[in-house]
DNA sequence: CGATAAGTACCTACCAGAAGGTCGGTTAGC
DNA sequence: GCTAACCGACCTTCTGGTAGGTACTTATCG
């Protein structure tokens, strides 16, 4: 399969929007016609850059894979503790979250996994398998250098965490009041509620 | 709008296949003909029966909230203590998941939402502030009783527990793998995790 | 230097199928 | 005779995708 890599500048615009697009009503609620209008071209332009949807898809979430891996990189190099990390990865859902309440790409194609081309399911499977490993190590060293008290084995508490993040950016949208009086969700919030209670020094974060 | 309870038994299967085609591919993601193929009519029956996929999906989506609050009901009087009812809530989105991976509902339309007909969109959002209510009340009921010991305010907790599981099953679809090696997600197990630090009787449940 | 080949980016015109929805009508039971 | 349940035929719009071609740039080679 194409790699991300392998695409133009013009490629990378299509992908930019069809970022978007997903990120605000999934793989079944746009359009290659959505797309062309976006960025002002035709349609048959966009099958140009990417034969097909599925490929489009595909690529699209191998590449928002790859930037989250960078993310999380970055991560690891600025902090050294692991509370400090875990709030700094909980910050990357909040700061796509914060940006017109977007979704997670991956996210939202999860949700709509059944109806996805098998590429494209697969590219989201392993953009989930990343993150889970990369919490679970981050998780145990933080029990091991007894930054953390975990309760149960981490790569449970890598799953919630992640389901939390996910879950929050979902719920949020689904309460869909703008800006209204009850509570609006906060990614970021909810993330330190869980670590809260696992912190050896309560209060310290 | 039209209330699901003065619905006709016909319309009543047109709404249990409904729910399963969403649960499974979204809102987006089938149409009028899948209904009636699963059902063995004509797609026009359908129409007779719910002129428009907007209405089908608001009645649903209020058929499913109106659900979901007996349940609650039913948790309260069967469970006096807070640990127990939350436990027996996450038993709720598991048993839903257990059936062949199925979403929730009203999350996989929260996810949605953007390319959702307003009045479906606003059902959605009164599952999730109903879900809210109750899951605050009860850790607040929780605290107050001494079960337990909440670091941040009960609203907080509330929502941080249904991102929990409504994110566990997204992310447990996402990694996709059929009852392979790799950790499968199980919900309940996803809630225990954040349940179990918050307990003032450790080890008790 | 100029011709040519190749690659990128885009276009109009078109297609077949699926989408949501409408219309007018039939059947069957109370 | 009313109502619920259902139907075939049809309409319009959108969908992903194709065919075949133009314009521009860059690289290559005699």
């Amino acid at each position: 399969m194409k790699h991300f890599s392998e695409v133009t500048p013009a490629a990378t615009r299509v992908l930019d929007v069809a970022e978007r697009l997903i990120a605000q009503r999934g793989y079944n609620g746009f359009s290659y016609e959505d797309i062309a209008r976006q960025i002002g071209i035709r349609k048959p332009s966009v099958h140009h850059h990417f034969a097909t949807k599925a490929e489009l898809v595909a690529v699209l979430a191998q590449r928002y894979t790859h930037r989250f891996r960078a993310g999380l990189l970055a991560i690891d190099g600025r902090h050294g503790q692991a509370p400090a990390r875990l709030h700094a990865y909980a910050a990357l859902f909040e700061q796509t979250y914060s940006r017109d309440r977007e979704l997670c790409v991956c996210g939202m194609l999860a949700a709509e996994a059944r109806s996805l081309p098998g590429p494209a399911a697969h590219e989201v499977a392993r953009f989930f398998r990343v993150n889970l490993q990369w919490l679970a190590a981050t998780f145990a060293a933080g029990a091991e250098a007894g930054e953390l008290r975990l309760p149960q084995g981490a790569e449970v508490h890598a799953q919630a965490y992640l389901a939390l993040l996910e879950g929050a950016m979902v719920v949020g949208r689904g309460l869909g009041g703008e800006g209204n009086a009850h509570a609006a969700i906060a990614p970021g919030a909810l993330a330190a509620a869980y670590l809260a209670p696992l912190a050896t020094t309560p209060g310290s974060d």
